[in-house]
DNA sequence: TCACACATATGTTTTTTACATATATACTAT
DNA sequence: ATAGTATATATGTAAAAAACATATGTGTGA
């Protein structure tokens, strides 16, 4: 999106994600099966992090990087002749999730510190 | 920091930031009452979103960034000779800051889903 | 006068995001 | 048949944001 093509949209103010949740994402949903790009996309998607669509582009590259760093492995799998990268979680992207799950909670508290200031006056 | 970092620090998991909430922390902390940068850094660190601390630069550099949008308005001050310059919400910055709630709200929803997942099946 | 807190700011690099684009197969309606 | 849509996996690139470093100057207290 970006500030320029907020503009363009017409839209008064420039609101931006508040982000860095596909990696987690990912490795949540893995945690619990695994599971292909696509699919996770959708799952992804279904948290609702992001007001928009969530980037498939960005789902695939973070699924990429992930195996290069070694948090998620993958094999290829046929379904019905159509072809999928199948992605497992590895011992180490549980132990990251668990961290990305107490940076969550942090956040989540710190983001309930900032609407309890926003409505102390108000309302 | 970024992986690079990471990996030169020794940390086995290199997790990045859940962000973009300098603009909105300093929006909300103008709309209750005039300050300036170094006071507004404290008041933002105080909402404990960064594990780190708050980047000064990036506070500077937001304000000045909000200012060339209307969202804020500055003038300088003298307090006992020392110079600040003490940034004002405008009507339009009040606008950004309600919708920034509405995505902070719906952002919190988001994590507390994600949580659940989380939780769902372990303990 | 030395250190430290207060105060503001910019330069630069890296990382992330957003958006566009490319490719290929399967299925479904016309 | 074939055109369109859903499924499926990527990469290229530009813009934005974040991280980190650095620069500068004043006030205050030891």
């Amino acid at each position: 999106m970006g500030r320029k093509l907020d503009t363009e949209r017409g839209c008064i103010y420039s609101l931006k994600r508040i982000s860095r949740f596909i990696e987690p994402s990912l490795l949540l949903f893995l945690s619990r099966e695994p599971g292909h790009g696509y699919e996770l996309l959708e799952k992804v998607r279904s948290l609702g992090f992001d007001e928009d669509q969530v980037d498939v582009g960005g789902v695939y590259r973070t699924l990429r990087r992930m195996e290069r760093e070694g948090l998620v492995r993958s094999r290829w799998e046929r379904v019905g002749g159509r072809r999928r990268r199948v992605y497992l979680i590895t011992e180490k992207g549980k132990g990251a999730l668990e961290e990305w799950v107490q940076r969550i909670e942090e956040r989540r508290r710190a983001l309930g510190r900032f609407l309890k200031v926003y409505y102390r006056r108000r309302r």
